[in-house]
DNA sequence: CTCGAAATAAACATTT
DNA sequence: AAAATGTTTATTTCGA
């Protein structure tokens, strides 16, 4: 199997990142996305990243924020400051490792992220979760410009734009960011660059869903192109929360957990709509479709149960149902587990086929984030404990069966109550800062209604 | 290549 | 009557 070469394939990666550092550095090329993170990453330092508000420059990204060096050549030289260890704890993306000094990381880091497959699945993801970024920042950061511009602010204002740019990139960036490539650069394994993956150009993984066809396209979880990444749960949240990007689950799972996720595991139709467009930047467009694909799939599968209520009808789910319909289709999910060993998407399904299964399995998906993170840690071992479940036994049909695991209501009272509200306002970006900034105190429904998908050309 | 699951479309029925 | 909800059927795509 494919899995084997792994190694050697990741050994490959860091060449192919190094290399493009240098280039990068001789050549002062734009679209080089990784100038994008670098910048993000550090901008909230005092030191300055000059907006340049020129109408010309900002198409691709490449903000003109270039920090003069990259001075911190490296952790090695000063010991204590580790890109993967802060606080007392291994930065690892999932891991969360608790440790007490620097020697033990190191002592963590060699055995618990050896170079093996699961660090580059993980590894991978993580460049994905970076490049997604990347682009989400650029975007958010022309529709800033294109702001300022139209409130005629004049563009070389340091003022006015730092300090959004600061909010967006330090709410959006905080975690991965940290984690993926710290101030210190080069050689680090972790700062991805050009497009390692599947894809070639940098863009094109993310233009895929954002720039084109946006909204529901005909490309389903298994999609290697632009399938998201993180291997973090509550980083999840986020990221499909604002990025386009569809996510690794089939309507059926996702009307599913909406209704598990509600404190009566009941929904109107169009709570579910709501929590879909809460939940995901993917599903704010094109909402004639995907909604028609909600009610589709809601009187399709024999596991949505409709209950006449008082005030209308609300949806219901069978577990007993959902789970029958399980095995033969995602038990364990075969398929994804496959991808992932199979194309060079590897990591990615990987980390799709984890999502999925614990969706399945009424893990909350997505909890951590708006519940403070108490149960961070846990999560994190129960993701390595799926990540090498669905790495060794890579077919094994125990389907797990087992229903009503984990009972997890109380995520956060949902309480949807129809607020009308205006279409035009939340728009991704925004609600990004929105949501992060403003716990778990949910931003009520939005209804994103579909506005005529333009947003693509970007 | 076939087959089934899922996505997407769309026609049509029913309820609000 | 219009919009929201539900049902169904057909077609397409993709992975097994």
């Amino acid at each position: 199997t494919e899995v084997g070469m792994i190694p050697t394939e990741l050994q490959q990666l860091w060449k192919e990142v190094t290399s493009a550092h240098s280039a990068e550095e001789t050549t002062g090329s734009n679209h080089s996305s990784l100038d994008l993170t670098t910048t993000c990453v550090s901008s909230s330092a005092p030191s300055k990243t000059s907006l340049i508000m020129n109408p010309h420059a900002s198409t691709n990204g490449q903000l003109s924020v270039h920090t003069p060096k990259r001075e911190s050549l490296s952790h090695e030289e000063h010991p204590h400051s580790h890109p993967l260890y802060g606080h007392g704890v291994c930065k690892w993306p999932g891991c969360e490792a608790v440790c007490e000094d620097f020697q033990s990381f190191l002592k963590h880091l060699n055995s618990e992220h050896a170079l093996d497959d699961r660090s580059t699945a993980q590894c991978r993801v993580q460049m994905q979760v970076v490049q997604q970024l990347e682009l989400q920042l650029a975007k958010d950061k022309e529709r800033l410009q294109a702001m300022m511009t139209h409130l005629h602010v004049k563009s070389t204002e340091p003022k006015a734009a730092p300090q959004p740019l600061n909010l967006v990139s330090s709410v959006t960036l905080s975690k991965s960011a940290s984690e993926a490539s710290p101030q210190s650069l080069p050689h680090t394994p972790t700062t991805p660059t050009a497009p390692i993956t599947p894809v070639t150009q940098g863009p094109s993984v993310i233009t895929t869903t954002s720039m084109h066809t946006v909204g529901p396209i005909r490309r389903r979880y298994s999609d290697k192109y632009n399938v998201p990444i993180s291997s973090d749960i509550a980083q999840n949240q986020e990221f499909y929360k604002n990025a386009e990007v569809r996510p690794p689950f089939t309507y059926a799972s996702l009307i599913r957990q909406a209704i598990l996720e509600s404190p009566e595991k009941q929904l109107t139709l169009n709570e579910i709509y709501n929590w879909f467009t809460r939940m995901f930047a993917y599903f704010r467009r094109n909402a004639a479709t995907w909604k028609n694909a909600v009610r589709h799939n809601l009187s399709l599968h024999k596991c949505f149960v409709r209950v006449e209520n008082v005030k209308g009808a609300v949806w219901t789910v069978d577990e007993v149902e959902f789970q029958k319909r399980r095995p033969q289709k995602i038990s364990g999910n075969p398929s994804l587990i496959k991808n992932m060993q199979s194309s060079h998407a590897y990591c990615t399904p990987l980390n799709a086929a984890l999502q999925a299964s614990m969706a399945e399995n009424s893990i909350p998906l997505y909890t951590t984030a708006s519940m403070g993170n108490p149960t961070l840690g846990n999560l994190a071992s129960a993701i390595r404990e799926e990540l090498n479940g669905a790495m060794e036994h890579t077919n094994s049909n125990e389907s797990d069966s087992s229903p009503g695991r984990s009972p997890m209501q109380a995520v956060h009272p949902v309480h949807v109550k129809e607020e009308p509200l205006d279409p035009e306002e939340a728009e991704g970006p925004l609600s990004l800062v929105t949501t992060a900034n403003h716990s778990p105190d949910f931003d009520h429904d939005r209804d994103y209604e579909d506005e005529p998908v333009n947003e693509d050309m970007e």
